[in-house]
This record gives C-alpha cells, structure tokens and sequence, in this order.
RNA sequence: GCCCCUGUAGCUCAAUUGGACAGAGCAAUGGACUUCUAAUCCAUAGGUUCCGCGUUCGAAUCGCGGCAGGGGCGCCA
C-alpha cells in the first residue's frame, strides 16, 4: 500500500549508499516496525552493510558500526517523500509514515474495494484443487469435515489471491468397503430405509460397523462362527466379482445405496458451503486408468512383472538415487488390477490435459505423503512439467481422546451430531445474552455461529498436526475462535447501524489513540496475507489473521468511543475506521468459508 | 534399516519466512457492564524455543549430529 513511497526510499538509499562508498546490500526490505506507538517501516541493511565491511577486512564491530552507518544515514535521507520522520535505532533505519495520510489512504483503499478489497491481480496459472473426497457408503464424520473445510479455505484463498480455480471432489464409490457394505445391506436390511437424507446416510454406516464386525475373525471363535463367517466372506466375494462383470442387480443395488451416501454428501457440502466444480468417481475413473499403463511401459518409465509380479516403476533407480528415498512403485497389480496409484497417475494426466491446470492441489491425509511423492516423481519422469507445481497438502488425524476413529469400528464422531450439539450450545448463550434476537434471525444466526465456531476450529491448526477432537475446545465460544471473530463484527456493525450514514471523509488529523494506529495497521496487512497464504498454501496464516485483526478490534473499541466522541472530525474518522474494519473482518472470514452476522 | 512430519509457557497453538524485548488463547487469581453488544477488556503469574555443535552482524527459523513422539516403506486406500 506504501510501495511506491518505499520505493523512493530505496532508490535514495542506494544512491546515498553509493556515493558514501559503503559496500551496496543485495536487496533493501522494509518491514512494519515492531513498536507501534508511532509506526511506519524499517530496514536492517546497515548490518548488511556492516558485516560487508567486517568482510572486506576493515576491523569494526559490526552492531556499533550498523548503529553509526544508521545514523549517518538516516540524516542525509531527511526528507522524504510520505514521510513524517527518520530515525536511527538500534542499527535500524526507521521511516515513520504521517499517521493522517497512511490511515486516510488505508481506510479510502478498503471502503472503496468493498468486498473486493484484498484481492490479488489476476494470474495466469489455473489451480486445481481436490479436497472433500469421502468414501460412500460411510458416514461424514469429524475427520472428513477436516479435508473439506480445509479445502474450501484453501480453493477460496487461491481464487482470491487471484487465480482460476476448479474445486474437485474424488469419492471413492467403489472398492472392498464398498462392497461390504453393501453386502450387509442385501443379506440383512434389505427394503428397509429410514426417512431423512442424514439419517439414511448414517443408517448405511452403521451397516457397514455391522458388516464388519461379522467378517471380522474373533480370537475366541467357535468352529460354528468360523465357518459362518467364512461363508459370509465368499458371499462378500461373489458379489465383487458380480459387479466387475457389470450384473446389472448389482450395479442397481450399489447405485442405489450409493446415490444415498451422495445425498447426504450433498446435503453436508451445501451447510459448509460449497460448491464442487468436478466430481471424479473412483468407479468412473478405474477402467480408463489400465491404459496409462501401457504408455509407461512403453516408454521405459514402467516395469511389468507380469504374470509373477506387478507393474513397477523404480523410481529411485530412474532418477539416479543412491539412497532409498521415493522407493519402488507399484501401479498396477500382477492380475491386471488398478491400485490407488494406477487412477492418481491417469486423473492427473486427465487434469493436465482436460482441464489445463497449471497447479494441482491435494488436500489429503498425511498417511498418503509417500504415494503423493511417488505420483509427482512418475508425472516428472513421464514428462509432465506440471507435475513440479503439485502440491499434497498434507493434514494431520483428527483423533478421538481415546484414540483413532474408524469407520469400520463405528467409533467416530459424525459431523452432523457435532453441529447440532454446537448449534444447542449456541442456543443457549443467545438465550442469556440476546434474548430479544428475533426468532428468524436467531435461527441463522444459530447456524452461523455453530458452524463457524466447529469450521475455525479446524483452521486454526496446522494442517500438518493432528488434531484430537474434544467437544468442549472444538465448540469454544470464546477466545481464539471464530465466535470472537464474528463478535468483532457485530459490534462493528451495532456501532453503524447507530452512526447512520458513513461520513464521506476521514480526516486523521488528531492524537490518535494506539489502537486506532494497531487497527489501521492491522487492516493494511489484509491483501498481502491473502497473497501468502494462496501462494504457500496455507489457511492457517488466515485463521490466525483474522483472529488478530478482531483482537485489534476489540482493543480499539474499548479504548476510543466511536459514535460519543465529542469531536466531529474524530467521530467521522472512527465511523469510517469501524466500516473498515468491519468489512475487513467480513472478507477474512469469507475467505475461511464462515459467515460473518450482524448481530449475534 | 531407510524416508517424511512434529517438538515453543501447565495445556492448545502463533511468530510478517533470518530481524528489534518469542506472542495469543485455555486453565489460575484479582478487577471493569446506569457507558457504541461483557461471546469483550484490564491486571498478576507463567520461557534454557528438546539437547549439542556450526553458519551469520543477528537463529525458534538455516546446516550437521543426537534425543523424543507420530506417520510411512512392492501388488490397502
């Protein structure tokens, strides 16, 4: 926002450099001034240029020397351009802005882009990126809604940030779970099927619990139960081989029950907001897949074992590695099977070619980081030059305190009973501090504010740690979480819808309060954090963003009045700051898929 | 045996990518609602950034070596 004044810093910096003969820096970086009593940007080049010195063999301390080389310094760049003050410190050359200029120019920028304040230039690259892809015939539990809330932050940041983005979904609908679970249904439930999207879905996993448990063998198991489960276990088979070879009765039943597990699906990513571009079904994917194979071998990338072994590629070997890093591949089996890989590889050149994606994205768990590797290496080694900007992004378990989830043990935690239990709670706390909150509003805002609470949750953890799932840390209302965030706003907009109209113009021009200065300064740093996070991938800068621009927030509005400051000039400049500020809150938020209510 | 990830306050996590005193929340104690919404704020307390060596003017951050935890390693996904 201040580049093109720190630009004229840096070119009269450099200028000054070179005509004192000090040895010249590689680059001049200007950051934000820790102490923002006052604020503005500083430089640390004079240790740089210090330490050349020290270097180039002249005997000099080199914090005394930097702290010398600063003050000199900074006198002959008095004056510049936008700037209210120099100062030496520590070394450092610091350039305080003029507070009524830097506030008037962040306020302007954000009330005139609105909503589309923060958003990037527009880039060339199209993103791809595939997140929310669960199993059928399970329940959507809490470790599914990770990859998808997750996801979602990540395809809005990018798309933001300023690229064509494609949100993908890859179900797995077919595959032994699969068919288990639909054998249980056949063999014992058929015909029935209970009423409610959510409620047939979680029906069809609790089926799937019960299968597995009987195809399970049990330690102390008669001769009796063994041979029953055995006889359980070919039927099981049969019916895989049946849908293989296409038996109509049986695609009939897998659609069917399929089709439930994707209502409900459906019915999960419209609650969390979004909208998938592209689905990839597993079953659709499978047979196209083998014929990649072929072109592998043929091309000396593959080796066929068969008919004894797999298909491999060593790709270590290829790549000339004497240490054992991505290790040997197996894409194809001895029987002419697809695995996993087989359909990763084949989807990725369907993405390349169909779709033209530049960067594909992967927003799968942590346990799949070696497959990942192996697919990008094999996209190299077949020639792909996208296949460097792949991208897995890895995320840890969401654990339960007692330990893992699993849907074949039935032990998880569904994300519809962790909504509705945030819901009730949230519920209750309208109920003491905003009973006059009407019945309709407060049915959304119930919904915003539960889910919100449940999505911030799993964003503001790394992706790359596990997460063990506790109901009360999960549905905080208060501190670090999103309900805090949404409160900032809230109290924002209070402030606005009494102001009445926004004042035209802000002047600055009084002692401002320091939390004003942290706010403004906070609001500022809005455009470039949305460029970091789209182009390192992670929402998390976001999430923690978001959070410190509502603690700012929250700071300011106790310490200044807005609407009952005595002066005029004071009151319009606050009335502007508090809109900005609370559209600001409203984008960040946008950005991590949770929406921002205006009373709450 | 090899590869990847993680290690920061009692607990859960940050730290503008190598910068200025390592910051928040939860939990604890005390305080602020006749005042723009107290889902908030203030105060107190809490640190050998796992250990060691190295690079650097400067290291939680980079390199090497350890230690601890998690995940993974030819026909599961």
């Amino acid at each position: 926002m201040f580049s093109i004044e720190l630009d004229a810093a840096t070119e009269k910096l450099l200028a000054l450099l070179e005509a004192n003969q000090y040895p010249l820096p590689g680059s001049v970086d200007w950051t934000p001034i820790p102490f923002r009593s006052q604020w503005g940007f500083g430089t640390a080049v004079c240790f740089q240029v210090a330490a050349a010195e020290a270097r180039s063999g002249k005997q000099v301390h080199v914090p005394s020397r930097a702290k010398e080389i600063s003050e000199h310094l900074s006198r002959a760049l008095d004056p510049l351009e936008g700037f209210e003050t120099i100062e030496a410190a520590n070394g450092y050359i610091n350039l305080y802005i003029n507070k009524s200029v830097y506030s008037n120019r962040v306020v302007n920028t954000v009330l005139e882009n609105a909503t589309e304040f923060g958003r990037g230039e527009p880039k060339d690259a199209i993103v791809m990126v595939e997140y929310a892809q669960p199993n059928t015939h399970h329940s959507f539990h809490i470790g599914h809604a990770r990859t998808a809330i997750l996801g979602e932050a990540l395809a809005r940041l990018v798309s933001f940030g300023g690229y064509p983005t494609i949100r993908a979904s890859y179900p797995g609908d077919i595959g032994l779970g699969v068919i288990t679970c639909i054998w249980a249904y056949d063999r014992f439930f058929k015909g029935q099927e209970p009423d409610g999207v959510h409620e047939r879905g979680q029906w069809l996993a609790k089926i799937y619990t019960e299968a597995t448990r009987l195809l399970t063998p049990r330690e102390d198991e008669t001769e009796e139960e063994r041979a029953q489960r055995e006889a359980y276990d070919a039927e099981r088979r049969a019916l895989y081989k049946a849908w293989d070879a296409g038996e109509p009765a049986v695609r009939e039943l897998w659609q069917e029950t399929r089709q439930w597990s994707l209502d409900e699906l459906d019915a999960i990513l419209q609650i969390l907001g979004i909208e998938i571009d592209v689905f990839f079904f597993e079953s659709e994917v499978d047979e196209p897949s083998k014929r990649i194979v072929d072109e592998l071998i043929e091309q000396g990338i593959a080796e066929d074992e068969r008919p004894e072994g797999p298909v491999i590629v060593k790709i270590d070997e290829k790549l000339g590695l004497d240490q054992e890093q991505y290790r040997t591949a197996v894409i194809l089996r001895s029987d002419g099977t697809t695995l996993y890989s087989t359909k990763d590889l084949a989807l990725a050149k369907v993405k390349f070619e169909d779709y033209d994606v530049d960067r594909s994205i992967y927003v799968v768990d942590v346990r799949q980081s070696l497959h990942f590797q192996q697919v990008f290496k094999i996209l190299e080694l077949w020639g792909f030059p996208q296949a460097k900007d792949c991208f897995h992004l890895a995320y840890g378990f969401v654990t339960l305190p007692e330990g893992a989830m699993s849907s074949r043990a039935g032990n998880v935690v569904l994300f519809m009973d962790v909504l509705e239990e945030a819901e009730r709670r949230v519920q209750d706390v309208i109920a003491e501090k905003n009973p006059d909150l009407p019945g309709k509003e407060r049915d959304r805002v119930v919904r915003q504010v539960g889910l919100g609470a449940l999505q911030y949750s799993m964003l503001s953890v790394d992706n790359n740690k596990d997460i063990v799932f506790n109901w009360d840390d999960a549905l905080s209302f208060e501190g670090q979480s999103a309900p805090y965030i949404q409160n900032a706003h809230v109290r924002a907009s209070s402030i606005l819808k009494r102001a009445g109209e926004i004042p035209e113009e802000s002047g600055f021009e009084y002692e401002m309060d320091p939390t004003e200065i942290e706010l403004i300064d906070k609001i500022s740093q809005f455009p470039s954090t949305v460029q970091r996070a789209a182009e390192d991938y992670k929402p998390l800068l976001m999430a923690t963003y978001a959070y410190e621009l509502a603690r700012t927030f929250h700071l300011f509005y106790h310490a200044a009045r807005v609407i009952q400051a005595d002066d005029p000039a004071v009151r319009a400049s606050r009335i502007r700051l508090t809109a900005a500020a609370k559209q600001t809150l409203a984008n960040a938020l946008a950005l991590l898929g949770i929406q921002a209510p205006a009373a709450m």
